[in-house]
Formats: structure tokens, sequence, C-alpha cells
RNA sequence: UGGGGUGUCGCCAAGCGGUAAGGCACAGGACUUUGACUCCUGCAUUCCCAGGUUCGAAUCCUGGCACCCCAGCCA
């Protein structure tokens, strides 16, 4: 085998393979989203691959609008793509391109095609085009139009152009092969008529090339050496090349791969199902924090670097793969556990009386666990403080390591409590907790006279701020089905711990440019786009992995 | 159903005729002022199934099976 023969990614040999056997020596790709929707983690794959190509090959990225259909596609949508990206920090060169800028070289080809007697003026209905096709086991038949001559062929395409007919009235098609067994070789449309406005090219056409016919051409024209796409297209492929073919161009032909789509468990990415998603009002927009889009995503705090190192160890699947999405939030951890500070936070408070403690004093906590350079905060304690409702358990469970009546444990950076009483209201609900500390156990001074059962966060009661925590679960209860997916939804994928508290240390954080943290043992959270002066709302990215498992009774 | 594509651990995934990498998840254990992090350990005698070729097969051949894609004037 050659040494330098890449393993582990079939497209990466591929390319090496071309550039080795001299056919081609450079490397182009693109990533071609149409603008008639929002990206999202597959995108983000998408471009990833044929982007990292380009990488380690020291070639061009392109990043172009494939926009050959006028009735869908907008302006605010190639903004929004071309922001998404940026935000991925990935480079096509400065500026995007648009496929619709090369409608009159794709028509100039089309004439061509016209010219060699690849392409003939059909003026069957949409119906009746359907009716030739034939079936998956059945072949075509030719279309009575498949004879005119070329000179009537180049009449009416350019009358098609001209807009002399109405929409749908005449098509342009490929002379391939009616009985091909590929349905897409049956003499497929390359032109259709549509009269509508289109966002870049105005209405200066009344024609419009079709996917299969502008793709190639696209890539031939932006010199892309290899188009990688989907295999929702290997099907489509033998019609790319014979585009191509048929125009017998000069100069290098681009060759398409393909690649296997990538779904992530509890994920839905189609546009169809995500327009469903944010239309009936079942999240906040194309940027709520449970959405798998670029700019949901975003907002949940995830970072590139996460999703690139997500997106590396995935690698290339040949065919569709469903990955687990505990592996992209392994890899969100892995990020943000060195980036970010450690602050503490209450979601759930229950208030706790220190009854030895009569003055608030300030201890020195460090910002994070194992990187000094984070430095150290002063957090107020005194005798009124908060801590986590879960953190107490009037009968503790076997192997409780937190609060519980005369059980003794240590206040994050802080000094050890011990639960003397317990108070109820007229429910029966615990609404208070009296504890007394020991003087001598304060965090750092090398107490060692007895260990306590386990260490909890807390928030002093005077200087706590109050804040708004938004924890997400997965949008659906199981593996989606995407035909009843509203009924599968997750009624609790959003929960609102509306009367958090955070420590003071946190708004130093938020004001020192750092809206990402971790809330101690609660997970890293993200300061939410909804967050306001008055009103601090924090968005939960990932919870902490834990190895706890409550007992069952 | 005609054609095309794909089948290696629960999930991704290496492997390219020489005797099954790695990651996630999971399970134990160590450490721990986060039940976090980190660190150990375990986790496919077997590669969709059945035959065959070979000293030797996940890799080659034959035949099955399963799943995915294609019948838009969408991309």
């Amino acid at each position: 085998m050659h040494p330098e023969t890449e393993r582990g990614n079939y497209i990466k040999e591929e390319i090496r393979r071309d550039l080795e056997a001299g056919r081609v020596d450079h490397v182009v790709t693109r990533f071609p989203p149409e603008p008639n929707g929002y990206l999202h983690i597959g995108s983000a794959y998408a471009i990833n691959i044929s982007w990292s190509m380009t990488q380690a090959f020291n070639g061009k990225f392109n990043l172009r609008m494939d926009d050959t259909n006028p009735a869908k596609e907008d302006m605010h949508y190639v903004e929004a793509i071309v922001a998404d990206v940026d935000w991925l920090g990935v480079d096509y060169g400065g500026e995007p391109v648009f496929g619709s800028d090369y409608f009159p070289q794709l028509f100039d080809y089309a004439v061509d095609l016209i010219k060699k007697g690849r392409a003939f003026v059909c003026d069957l209905s949409g119906d009746q085009l359907r009716e030739y096709r034939g079936t998956l086991t059945s072949p075509g038949t030719n279309s009575p139009f498949r004879q005119r001559s070329i000179e009537e062929n180049l009449d009416l395409f350019l009358r098609m152009r001209d807009g002399e007919f109405p929409n749908g009235a005449k098509t342009l098609r490929a002379k391939i092969d009616m009985t091909s067994p590929n349905m897409n070789l049956r003499d497929p449309v390359l032109y259709r008529i549509v009269k509508h406005h289109h966002y870049r090219s105005g209405d200066e056409w009344c024609v419009y090339p079709m996917y299969d016919y502008a793709h190639p051409l696209q890539d031939y024209i932006e010199g892309v050496t290899h188009s990688l796409c989907s295999n929702e297209f290997v099907n489509n492929r033998p019609l790319y090349e014979w585009v191509l073919n048929s125009l017998d161009l000069p100069g290098n032909i681009p060759r398409q791969i393909e690649f296997g789509r990538l779904n992530i468990t509890g994920v839905v990415t189609s546009k169809r199902y995500l327009r469903t998603l944010v239309a009936e009002g079942v999240v906040s927009g194309w940027d709520d924090p449970r959405l798998p889009t670029l700019k949901g995503m975003r907002r949940r705090g995830y970072t590139t670097e996460a999703i690139f190192g997500f997106l590396q160890e995935i690698g290339i699947p040949k065919w569709e793969a469903t990955v687990d999405v505990a592996m992209l939030e392994y890899f969100v951890r892995q990020d943000l556990q060195d980036k970010v500070p450690c602050v503490m936070t209450v979601l759930d408070p229950l208030k706790v009386v220190i009854t030895n403690k009569d003055d608030v004093e300030m201890l020195e906590i460090e910002n994070h666990p194992k990187d000094e350079s984070f430095g150290t905060r002063q957090v107020p304690f005194g005798p009124e403080i908060y801590i986590e409702r879960a953190d107490f358990a009037e009968n503790p469970p076997k192997k409780f390591k937190r609060l519980a009546p005369g059980v003794e444990v240590r206040l994050k950076g802080g000094y050890f409590i011990r639960c003397d009483d317990v108070i109820k209201d007229a429910n029966g609900e615990v609404v208070e907790l009296r504890c007394s500390y020991d003087p001598d156990t304060k965090s750092g001074a090398g107490f060692d006279g007895r260990k306590p059962k386990g260490t909890i966060h807390w928030v002093e009661a005077s200087e706590a701020v109050p804040c708004e925590v938004r924890l997400y679960e997965p949008m659906f209860s199981e593996q989606p089905d995407e035909e009843k997916l509203l009924e599968t939804l997750n009624p609790d994928s959003l929960q609102v711990m509306a009367n958090a508290l955070t420590e003071p240390g946190t708004k130093e954080m938020l004001a020192a440019g750092k809206n990402q943290m971790q809330f101690l043992r609660n997970g890293y959270f993200i300061e939410d786009t909804d967050s306001t002066a008055d009103k601090l709302v924090f968005t939960r990215t990932v919870s902490l992995r834990s190895s706890y498992k409550p007992s069952k009774s």
C-alpha cells in the first residue's frame, strides 16, 4: 500500500487518486444550499466534508446559492445562510456566488445542446410527461415531439425564453433514453417556463434550468473539481455526467462523489418538519435552542469547535448513519470544560438559615477547578443562604451524598454545615432548614477532622441575583416518527426555572464578557438572547454527565 | 416490482488476503471541596446469512436476506 494513502476517508482517498493520476492538479469544492431555508447540523456536516477537503489539499471552497427556482428562494435566506457559514468560520473566499448569475451561460449551453441534436422542445403537459415516463418496472415512451428539427427546437426554445408561451406549456428536454432503468435518464426536463420574479435576476427570465442540468454546469463554470453531495443523488450522477459530456466541454470536468447523510438520534433536520415546528409554534422560532439549526445550536451555546470536533469524529459514512446525540453533547462538554468559568446558581432554591452565623463574610473561590489562570472571586457567605432543593432529603436514600437531618455536608468553597432542624409549612412541605456551620472547617484551612457527606453548591441570600434558567431536553420522546411529528413531541422539552438564584459573581462574569459558564453541578449555561439587565435569563447548553442513579424507593 | 446504493459491538467507525483500531454509550474501580473532570479496567473467537476458493477470508467468488434511494416542469 502507498504510505501516503489516506485511510478512513474514501473521498479524500479518491481525490488523492485523481491528483496522483494527474486528472486534476488542484482541488475546488463547493457547498450549494438552496436559499429557501436555514442551515442545520446536517448542513454543517456537508460543509465540513467539502471544506475539509480543500483544507487537506490546499484548495478552494465556494459557497454557492443554488437558486434556480424563483418561486421558492429569497434574499432573506441567503443572508441567513451567509451569517451561519460565517459563524462556522468556514472560508469561502469572502463572497458567496450565485448559480443564478450563470443563467446566460446556461442558456447558451442549452442552445448548444439543441444544435448537437441532444435536446428538444416538448409540448407534453405535466400529466402527460408522467404517463410517458413509464414506471420503475416499465419503460417510458418517446415524446411525440422528440423528432422536431434542430431549427424548430431552436426557434421554439428562443420563443420560450422570450415569454411567448405560458407557464408549463413547453419544456426543453434532454434526448437520452426513455427505456433506461434509471428514471433520471428518461429524457429529463432541462428547462421549464416559469414566469415568476426571481429574487436576484428579477424578471429577466421566463425559463429556468432544472437542478440536474444547472448543477453540473455551475460546477464546471466555477472550476469545481470535486462535487460532493449526499447519496440521494447517486442516481443523478449519470445525468450529471451526461450533461457535461454532451457539451464536449474543454478543460477539467467536475466529478461528483456522494457521501451518506447524517442523522442524529432524537433530532429532525428535514426542512419540511423544521418548518412545521416553527409554524405550529411548537418552538419559539428558527433559533429555538431545541432545534438542530445552526442558529438554534449557536443560541444554545454549542461552539463551532465542539461541532467540528464532533463531525471530525463521526467521519464520512458512505450511507445514511444515525449518530447518538450523546456523542455531540460529549464534544460540547469537552470544549466548554476548558474554556468557561465555574460559578454557583441554585435552580430550585431552598432557604437555609445558618443559626450560628450573624455576619456576612467574603470567601475566595477559584473560577475554574483545574485552570488557575481563571483566577478567583469573592463570594459572600452569611446567616441566610439557599441550596438546591434536590440537595436535601428528609429521608435520604442509600448513598445520598447530600444534606439530610443530622448530616453534615460541605458548602463548596466554604464551611461544613449540619442540618439541625427542618421547618415545614401547613402542607408538610419543607420550606426552610436550620443549620449550624463549623468555623474550623473553612475551605482551604486544611481541616481534616471529619469527612463531610458531600459538597453542594449554594448562594448567599442578601446578594443573590434572581434569574430565569431554562432547561432543555430532547424535543421528542423517542426517535421521532416524521409522519407523526407532533404526536411524538416531548411535552417537557423546555423546563423554566423561574425562581433561580445566582451568585453576584455571575454578573461579574457577564460584565467581563463571559456569557458562557458552568453552573456548578448543574451544567453549562449561556446567557440567553432573551436576557436583559433587569431579568437575567440563562439557557442550559448541556448538563454535566452524572453517574448518580437515584434508587427506586 | 426495474435500476442503483449499503450491510463490522447498543451508536458512529477503522480494516484494502495474514489472523477484528479508536470514539460515544454502558459496567466496575481509583482520585475528588462539582455524584463533574482525570485515570485505570471490562465491553465483537467474530464481521447480514449460506456455500465456495485459499495454508489462511471481514477482506476474493457464488447464491440469498435486510435496509435506503429513484416514477417533481423541487433540489
